[in-house]
DNA sequence: ACACCTTTTTAGAACCATTATAAAGTAGAT
DNA sequence: ATCTACTTTATAATGGTTCTAAAAAGGTGT
């Protein structure tokens, strides 16, 4: 199966769920951002089959946890994921409330010169609300 | 009264409350990150005066609907608020779950390349996740 | 001061995304 | 097949935020 690596690096057993979760998450051409309900509802729709939120939520953090998916930091009621875990950017379309990708290559490099003692730079993200 | 202005701007009349909220707020040297819960706790020690939440919750989203606040974008089970509404950035150290303010200067200049048609760009927004 | 009407405060309830629980089911090892 | 640890699931608990509606305070005209 084409997700054991993915499972297994995260601690998690190939279980018929957890594979259906996979599918929905990482078969596709295109990456993608999605709230755990979300999810769950693509889930239902596109496999026919209801996985319990409980289990959409562990193996979700599992990954996320491992690097496989990016939780996403924006303001909103519901945490929002990406299945796009290259470093890259959003914007943030305020009207329609939708998140749009923005490659590193249509940022600048971005320079951090402040330092703060003993820690260092995990990430850099950028979000740019848009407006009419 | 020194807070009239941003209240009647804001569309409040300067109550007890209020006024008590902004001078927590704003009577300060120094801006600064807080939670609804932070901003409550603090008016009850710094003032002795206990505030319903509701109120603190009103305030603080009519203050911030007018821009005399900003909403940190973050990942957190509570909203972050900031005091300090100048175009400005943030580290967030993610062993002491502190956000540090990161100066516009401290940044190099950011130029966002790809363009969303009709849409214009509201801010600019750079969250820098700090370890050990 | 008083009456009258509007706005505000407040305690508590409701809401809802997320997390915890624990019983029933499943997978992998022997 | 049996055993054991892990997993799924329904459901409850948690907790930040929002809503409600009754009491309190503010403003206005007399
Ligand atoms: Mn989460
Ligand atoms: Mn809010
Ligand atoms: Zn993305
Ligand atoms: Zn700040």
């Amino acid at each position: 199966m084409k997700y054991l690596e993915k499972l297994r690096n995260s601690g998690l057993r190939p279980t018929k769920q957890r594979l259906q979760i996979c599918e929905v998450l990482f078969d596709t051409e295109k990456t993608f951002h999605f709230t755990i309900n979300d999810l769950a509802n693509k889930i239902k729709k596109q496999l026919n089959n209801k996985i319990s939120l409980a289990t959409v939520y562990n193996t979700v953090h599992a990954f996320e946890k491992k690097g496989y998916l990016k939780q996403i930091p924006i303001n909103s009621n519901q945490t929002y994921f990406d299945t796009n875990i290259s470093d890259h950017h959003h914007f943030y379309d305020l009207k329609e409330e939708k998140l749009i990708d923005l490659d590193n290559s249509d940022v600048g490099p971005i320079n951090i010169l402040k330092k703060i003692n003993g820690k260092k730079i995990k990430s850099v993200e950028v979000l740019v609300k848009l407006e009419d």
